[in-house]
DNA sequence: TATTAGCACTCGCTAATATTGAGTGCTAAT
DNA sequence: ATTAGCACTCAATATTAGCGAGTGCTAATA
């Protein structure tokens, strides 16, 4: 990133932040008024033809205003922005907001979005910590009915899997429960991988007859792992409101687009989860190509992760590319925080 | 309701047929062209006047063709629409589309909706069973950590609730399992209400030390019963995206206020808990006093039930008032049916 | 008596035109 | 190096004109 002039910053850090206020272009004379050096609307207007020409700004037509591009973000958020440091009272505050008692893990990852929706007024979004590398805590086995059961695992952090899995014949609920108790000898917090190795080498010292029930869990762990099979139980999305009052999307056409691009949940998966093993902040503006869906739009994630070591997931924010970066980068970082300590 | 001559019938329905598929005030001249009865414009537009007298079409200004009004649509529900018999092969792909090997029941409800999203072209919402009356198969208790118990309760349809209590002290998980198989002794098939009485009654006889987790457990019997903790476990919306596209919400105001009035997701919840207990189809239209929040919208609803008698749920099709009748109707009613067969 | 042709009238929609004003780039003066 | 002055640009807004679909009424017709 290039380096740019005192003079040059401060216009540009001026046009940034009325630009992410009025979301309307920018003129020479409002800086001239703002600048702490004074200089006249014409000085102004060379600092922006010039500022132009280094791609930070742009005009949306002959004689509008100055308009931030992408790269002019990405230089404000690198090199000028100072975000606000949160108050130990606002932390406070954050931090009691949460009820976690008698709470399962998706109850206060849905605090977390409410809570980020209230502060921000962006749209939160935050992917649930995959199971993959979580330690299992508990299986047990269920009797539906004839061929099916019910496989329940319960991972460290207080998530429950269900799974349904065919049996090859008729089991009896006591026989199952059997297995239960037996495999939750051995589980003693292994996460799913080890644990496969372990089943595995135990299958040959005793071919009893749940060898092939067992291999069907073997099975299941597997679709743990590769498949999410319910978009719902893995990306939580907050409010949409706070972002279609935005004047951004003011019009038919741009809402639509808006609302088709978030319809389907994968893009914003893929997003988080880019980042979810990936320490600290990481911000996506405008049309970077990680993130090139929805022009105008931006996005600030950061990872949480239990200290017990088991994978994390991620939280983050979608809003307007001109949102207010000062307030939600510190907001988003700090409820990440929060939820490491939480879980 | 009023009776309608034969002839102001046809009027009208063609109105509506036509208002149906163009979105737009329908004139004499057209209505003239499409009749049976082979009237003049100027015949038809008597006849129109005495409809709008009546209420049952309006204009939208002087000298623009006629719009059905509520009390049309709802006439035109009950005398006048014959809802189009689903043919044998149709109800075999529908039913042929459901894939129910291994799945919970929360993943045959998603079926249902993206069955009924692809054949309406509306908005379909799904209201999971409630649990109260539901039995129960199974229950489990799980140490979490030193005060929190992990409760599983498995109902019959293989509905699966998990709830976290709070432990009055510290349980061993030997302890707890040995719980677990003391009450799915009993359990055997009663739902929440019934067992509640037999575990206060076993209480009495046996005063073991479990007797605070049990009163835990009462407490949190109820927590199932009155408070739906999660709606994003209780009712499931499809994809909204086909009701943007009705052209009755393609302006900037009205897309917005769709978009209020469903993230608010109580209204559509207390619709469909409305009719859950009822048999049959259900439909709201326009600004009915059950479903006042947005005009211009109308709602079609069914229970269903499972066969072994646990409550059941109900499904539902949101869309214009302007909607598909005579194909909606009969389509939410097989679905429910189909789910009364499946669950 | 029921139906219809004829006609003047209404009013939303579209396109064309005029007006306004914020903001610019350039030039010449400081 | 800075700035006052000025002509110029162009989106946004307001104004006007014309079109046409559709109406209600009246008088003629079967």
């Amino acid at each position: 990133m290039e380096e740019l002039n005192e003079r040059y910053q401060e216009v540009l850090y001026y046009i940034i932040e009325e630009y992410i206020v009025t979301a309307n272009p920018v003129g020479s004379k409002f800086i001239a008024g703002k600048c702490s050096l004074n200089l006249s609307p014409a000085s102004i207007r060379n600092i922006m033809a010039s500022l132009e020409e280094k791609g930070y700004i742009y005009q949306p037509y002959f004689s509008a205003g100055r308009v931030p591009t992408s790269s002019g973000y990405k230089f404000y958020i690198n090199s000028i922005l100072k975000t606000k440091k949160i108050s130990k009272q606002q932390k406070a505050e954050m931090r009691s907001s949460f009820n976690i008692s008698g709470k399962d893990i998706k109850k206060i990852l849905w605090q977390a979005i409410n809570l980020l929706s209230e502060i921000s007024h962006y749209m939160p979004i935050v992917l649930a910590p995959e199971r993959t590398y979580a330690n299992l805590l508990h299986i047990e086995f269920i009797k539906l009915d004839k061929l099916n059961i019910l496989v329940i695992m319960v991972f460290e952090g207080g998530f429950v899997e269900n799974k349904i899995i065919n049996a090859d014949r008729d089991y009896k609920q006591i026989e199952l429960s059997k297995y239960s108790i037996k495999l939750n000898g051995i589980i003693n917090g292994h996460n799913i991988d080890e644990l496969k190795d372990i089943v595995i080498e135990d299958i040959d010292k005793d071919r009893e007859s749940f060898f092939s029930l067992l291999n069907g869990i073997i099975f299941n762990f597997d679709l743990v792992k590769n498949e999410i099979d319910n978009e719902n139980d893995y990306l939580f999305i907050g409010s949409r409101m706070n972002l279609f009052d935005e004047p951004e999307f003011s019009n038919y056409e741009k809402i639509k687009s808006l609302i088709k691009a978030f319809e389907d949940k994968r893009t914003i998966i893929k997003l988080l989860e880019l980042t979810k093993q990936k320490e600290g902040i990481h911000i996506f503006i405008g049309s970077d190509t990680e993130w090139s869906d929805i022009n105008g739009l931006s996005v600030i994630t950061a990872s949480y992760r239990s200290k017990k070591g088991f994978a994390g997931g991620s939280i983050g924010l979608i809003g307007p590319s001109r949102m207010n970066y000062a307030l939600a980068i510190p907001t988003v970082n700090y409820i990440a925080k929060l939820l490491c300590d939480i879980i």
